[in-house]
DNA sequence: TTTTTATCAAGAACTATTCTAAATAATATT
DNA sequence: AATATTATTTAGAATAGTTCTTGATAAAAA
């Protein structure tokens, strides 16, 4: 099943004396109910239809404790505010300069991101990160359309 | 010859009605004399040293103008401040999570980075950015040594 | 020269994010 | 249960990188 369609309000475990708490449960919900990869900010617009009294605090430290506890992931393209996304398996993103969507983008099997680079000799690799950049597939359809008007 | 031994004060077109202005050019120099990453205070810096007037609007606005001419790049990693970078050859960041380094990674040859993704089909592909994340070879030898002590 | 356009510089403004401090709530201890 | 401890929430202040505004300066065009 994927985790986008996990059941809602199912009881994660924060580890390291950190409680699961109304709040952070919302924020949890709101991320693994979406596909798409909301701001700090639509992440608070969202949660506060569930939750009319959350602060816009509540909701970048409820943020900040799941990245951290490793439920949920920070995404950070450019200088644009961090987005954060509910999907855990590794997978990259795209991002359409045209209609600023970011979608998930599944790897290759069996293919390591790491592979087309030569990486420094004795480092100590954590994370590779691949970042898309380009038109969507909708924003082609569209300018296409536009072009034989 | 590498980009970064290129000889400084060289000539270059901005096109579009730019100038290449004292300013410009001493920006221009100290990005091309160095291969690390510097930050846009971190060029202030190094450019006040030839030109001490220069104010950091003008430096902020001088790395903007070269990078849209696309003689220099912009590198936005994470949530820090944007670096610089003179080297124009694509290539991918080896960022330091321990010293806080970032370097220049080659890619290999005849592998697009944007083989190991299953890149959404329809879409226009403009730039494939790798960042990669860990611990450099010099923080790798100096934990080591720690370890023997 | 006169006019137009580009650039510079200083500081104000902006914005995403973090910090502060007081109130509240949960948990642990007695 | 009562008390003490710790975690969490909240509003607002503070921060930091960056962008914007505006008037001065300089270069280019006419
Ligand atoms: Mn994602
Ligand atoms: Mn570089
Ligand atoms: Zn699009
Ligand atoms: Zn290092």
């Amino acid at each position: 099943m994927p985790a986008h369609k996990k059941k809602l309000s199912e009881k994660i475990d924060l580890g390291g004396g950190h409680r699961m708490t109304p709040q952070r449960q919302v924020v949890y919900d709101v991320l693994m109910s979406s596909r798409d990869h909301p701001t700090a900010t639509e992440v608070f617009i969202r949660v506060q239809e569930k939750m009319s009294s959350i602060s816009l605090a509540t909701v970048y430290n409820c943020l900040d404790t799941l990245a951290v506890a490793g439920i949920v992931k920070q995404v950070n393209l450019d200088r644009e505010p961090s987005r954060y996304c509910g999907n855990l398996a590794p997978h990259a993103h795209f991002h359409c300069e045209t209609c600023a969507t970011v979608m998930d983008i599944d790897l290759k099997d069996g293919v390591e991101p790491s592979s087309s680079v030569k990486l420094p000799r004795g480092a100590k690799i954590q994370k590779v990160e691949v970042e898309v950049r380009g038109k969507c597939p909708e924003c082609v359809r569209t300018e296409k359309k536009k072009d034989t008007l």
